[in-house]
DNA sequence: ACCTGAACACCGTTCAAGT
DNA sequence: ACCTGAACACCGTTCAAGT
């Protein structure tokens, strides 16, 4: 080896000194680019590009897209506020800073969170996550067998939220609201209920919406059994 | 024109005698393409071979894909059974039967439950079932604000149920199954509260989950008002 | 073992040109 | 007005060949 004493720094020219392939360079490449230029982008081409190789080199270390996009949610998910988990207070309000928490995350990332409800996330984020709604629910006395359920259908609605949101602008959701409202009006005797319901039907801003949703997920969730059919 | 009097009977040999451009008959296409061959396959490319046309005669009655696959979704709503919303009986269960129905459909075709999660459906046949949960709600004596919002939710835990489906076969679900159960076995020390819930947080069948989900839903809409953060 | 170039089999969408 | 061929700018994944 005759290697110069200072390190590797080879002659040729290279701008960030091209590194080894890894997995966990790979993704976090690939949460770069997410950060830049959203999900669309993160594609096995663009990212083999980002990282001066070919497609094919990745498939050392990803199995497929499906698995990378897995890979970079549960990197974004290390970013949820957990310290409600473990403040005092009212553990309802907690539970709802938390689960708030994962909402944001998802809302800055919509295309993420359409992943998220395709391939069930499992990575050790993840895990953390679910540690922490299962404790808040557990201070707040709620059944064992209808908080582990409950758990699933508290982010399934938080994800399922943030996902709709995906490639909407403000322009869209404006057109979607006048169409619907245009709908509304003029279905009004076919449709008595709708046309009696009228523009409430898309009242209220999305926070408002999905606080309003996980404060009925957990009413339900600590009065409705998991055996029984009798109402609470 | 000379042509024979017996109808347009050309003499060029077409198999199904090449029908004219209509945008019903190119979603009666795609549906038809669903039904063979799932949605992946029904693209622009694809649907205009199948009408023996080149892809951008399409652009003519389509604006995009996706207001296509929103079309091809309004399409498969017209089969939910929605007679349960003028029988007689508990209410509860009549709307029970019209959301099982609503969710049967979308698991058929898990890749169309995804694409209305992204493009909130506004068709004839998805408005028909607004007004049929609406009028269940109300003869529930569910107040109409939180059936306005309530309506959006219960469809909302549908179709990302369905959706979470999109692509998986017996074979995957067992192994997530076997993953989670692994992970959660793992994670004793650090994660007591996942430890101890274990594999109850994957328990029961998808149509278990998801009806006991609708009665949680039910519950938490009838008795959390939009104002307030009083408990019930 | 890891990395690569090249290929296979596709996409959505636009646009100038035809009828 | 409607329809088209051809092009532009991409995809994921595999595989034989190299190091």
């Amino acid at each position: 080896m005759t290697a110069a004493p200072s390190g590797p720094s080879r002659s040729r020219r290279e701008r960030p000194a091209k590194p080894a392939l890894t997995r966990a360079g790979i993704i976090a490449t690939a949460v770069a680019l997410l950060r830049a230029e959203g999900l669309q982008k993160v594609t096995m081409r663009r990212l083999a590009q980002e990282l001066d190789t070919g497609p094919a080199s990745l498939y050392v270390y990803v199995a497929n897209t499906a698995e990378l996009h897995a890979a970079v949610l549960d990197e974004l998910l290390g970013t949820v506020d957990l310290a409600p988990v473990h403040a005092g207070g009212d553990w309802r309000e907690r539970i709802l800073a938390v689960l708030t928490s994962y909402t944001a995350v998802l809302f800055d990332h919509p295309s993420l969170a359409r992943s998220a409800l395709l391939a069930r996330p499992r990575g050790e984020h993840y895990l953390q996550l679910l540690e922490g709604l299962l404790s808040l629910l557990d201070e707040g006395g709620v059944p064992p067998g209808q908080a582990a359920w409950g758990v699933d259908v508290l982010l399934q609605h938080a994800t399922a939220t943030a996902a709709e949101h995906a490639g909407r602008d403000d322009e869209a959701d404006q057109a979607d609201w006048d169409a619907v409202a245009r709908a509304v009006r003029e279905v009004d005797a076919s449709h008595p209920h709708l046309a009696a319901i009228g523009e409430d039907l898309l009242s209220g801003s999305p926070p408002e919406r999905l606080t309003w949703g996980f404060r009925v997920l957990l009413n339900g969730i600590a009065y409705t059994p998991r055996t029984a059919k009798e109402k609470p």
